[in-house]
DNA sequence: ATGAAAGCGCTAACAC
DNA sequence: GTGTTAGCGCTTTCAT
């Protein structure tokens, strides 16, 4: 440890002039060359280096952003943050990790802590919202920006992306292959996801008739070891109708039980039953069969929240901004099709 | 937005005492019960809430500790970043999330931003170090933790793991299972994990003789890709030697790789090659076979980095400690061995 | 137990 | 272009 941090107020002192010509000399903002060279030259000398703190305080500023969510260690947070984190660097943001925690109302207290101003503005992703926390993250003393739920029009920047949209992609390109009896493999529906993308599926299957598709099957988690457990009940039809012959997974761990599932009973992937997934996670990417699924964007979600962020940053004092990030289907082994919206090779 | 904020002055003037007492009643600390109404009651009208700027200024605290990585979207270092912050949190302190940088100049220089003073202390795992950043740290304004290597001795805190003592599990592992002829896929030598790994194999193989055990093969980079690729090499012999029988992967993905490549000839994983990965990661605990790995314990070196940290801003003034954190063989399908230091099931 | 006052390190009026 | 000065919001001596 060196003896005693230098301040600025020393560094004046060492070259000799006032204190706020050290502060403009240092920031470059109306001094003469001559000053400039000089307050270097001492500031070097001393090793200065600004405090932050007394700056934040003078300037109300503390060129740090939040991101909060409820599960810090989700790959699709993990790479929602990382590309936030690349946004808002260069522009000399620090990003604080936050956690929402599991209910509305830690979430909401989380929006109240923002009074203590230890951050100039919050990228939150809730995983559920109510009026109240909605009211109080409109009134909240910094700029708050949703990933989640489109909330412009109640005044409120946001960016979403349509995981419903993207269930009916995967359901589309499985008919276009000619399967006719799509199952659903969904999460439970008592979170914002599972609701959304059983509507998906809902829409996107509501007129097939009785073929089979339709058939749906709840996991009691978003995991392999409860996709699996589901996805055999899905297998083994109770009723005597006939086996379906692809199975919509609504995210990647999900249709990984499913794979498994298949495999036990000596079914072929995608021979036998084509399986889709939902984040394109890198383990579905990497998995045998490779996972086809659909990618909700995370990361471009988390560009377009920091950017949204940014403006807010700079003043910008417009309407509340709505972003929709479009689901794209990634073909890949598991359904081994040829056509649909995008391709992609393993 | 509610009107303008209110300050402690304002408390203290709406409830007729002075600022001192406000200051006191707030946090209980020497303030008659009667006052630590009275304030209590002014301050929730107002809707006060504290300005930590103001507070850090005055404290010298800014309640934050940094985590620094290169690559934030790595798991092993979302795992350790996770438990990192469920250690911290409870104790009142944020996580400010950095990058080092891809050089270990570029970990300097954060080093030395810490003079700014935005945070309290540091955790940072750097991808290399030299002299000039050890002492860089040594010198450095804050606490800090270095998770990597044993740096005591330097007179920095650390945590490290011994993941060439991890290599020499698997190895162990697989010659107990009456492997002969064991080879090792490592990624490039010139980072730290990839030399520490290989000085692991090669002094658990040094002295086996020339059964084909000690073949070594690189991969490009630590990925799946690249573990194929080199794992091919590695399954075709150009000498004539022996094909290997068991494959040491220096992690989960070049572990995959090598899956991948075994099945390209028809070989069965574990029957014809047993492969074992390291990092235990989801990936390889969901994959297919799933994955005997060994765990370096990323959260609990998170965890022991994150108490080292408390402690030291606690105002722990003793000499550097250090904390090792063991390597542990999680055997699963890809060796399907049922004998080893650790069983678990998939 | 309470109040008065100093001051943390910085930036930004304002005057020259 | 440079210097003087006030003050951001808070905690903490120091006196009473």
């Amino acid at each position: 440890m060196t003896s005693t941090r230098a301040t600025l107020i020393e560094v004046a002192r060492h070259a000799g002039v006032s204190l706020a010509s050290t502060s403009r000399a240092l920031h470059g903002t109306g001094a003469s060359p001559a000053m400039v060279e000089r307050v270097r030259a001492a500031a070097d000398e001393l090793g200065y280096s600004p405090d932050v703190t007394g700056r934040s305080l003078r300037m109300k500023k503390t060129f740090q952003v939040a991101f909060a969510v409820a599960d810090i260690g989700n790959p699709v947070y993990v790479e929602m943050m990382t590309a936030i984190h690349e946004v808002l660097e260069p522009h000399g943001f620090r990003v604080v990790v936050l956690s929402t925690g599991p209910t509305v109302d830690s979430t909401s207290e989380l929006v109240r802590s923002l009074g203590s101003r230890f951050v100039d503005g919050l990228v939150v992703s809730p995983l559920r919202t109510d009026d109240a926390l909605v009211e109080e993250i409109r009134s909240a003393p910094v700029p708050v920006v949703v990933i989640g739920r489109a909330l412009d029009e109640q005044g409120i920047d946001s960016v979403s992306t349509d995981s419903a949209g993207g269930i009916g992609q995967a359901v589309r390109h499985l008919q276009g292959l000619g399967r006719r009896r799509i199952a659903f493999l969904n999460g439970p529906l008592d979170t914002t996801p599972g609701r959304a993308r059983q509507r998906g599926f809902d829409a996107a299957t509501g007129r097939e008739g009785s073929d089979g598709t339709g058939t749906r099957a709840l996991a009691d988690d978003f995991t392999v070891a409860a996709g699996l457990a589901a996805a055999r009940r899905l297998l083994d039809p109770q009723d005597g109708s006939a086996r379906p012959d692809a199975i919509v997974a609504a995210n990647d761990l999900l249709a990984i039980g499913a794979v498994r599932a298949a495999r036990e009973r000596g079914l072929g992937v995608p021979t036998d039953v084509a399986v889709t997934g939902m984040d394109d996670t890198e383990i579905g990417r990497v998995y045998e069969p490779s996972l086809t699924s659909v990618s909700l964007g995370s990361a471009e979600r988390g560009r377009a929240a920091a950017r949204l962020m940014l403006d807010r940053l700079a003043g910008d004092a417009a309407a509340a901004q709505h972003v929709a990030i479009g689901p794209r289907l990634l073909v890949r082994e598991s359904t081994a099709g040829t056509t649909g919206p995008t391709k992609e090779g393993a």
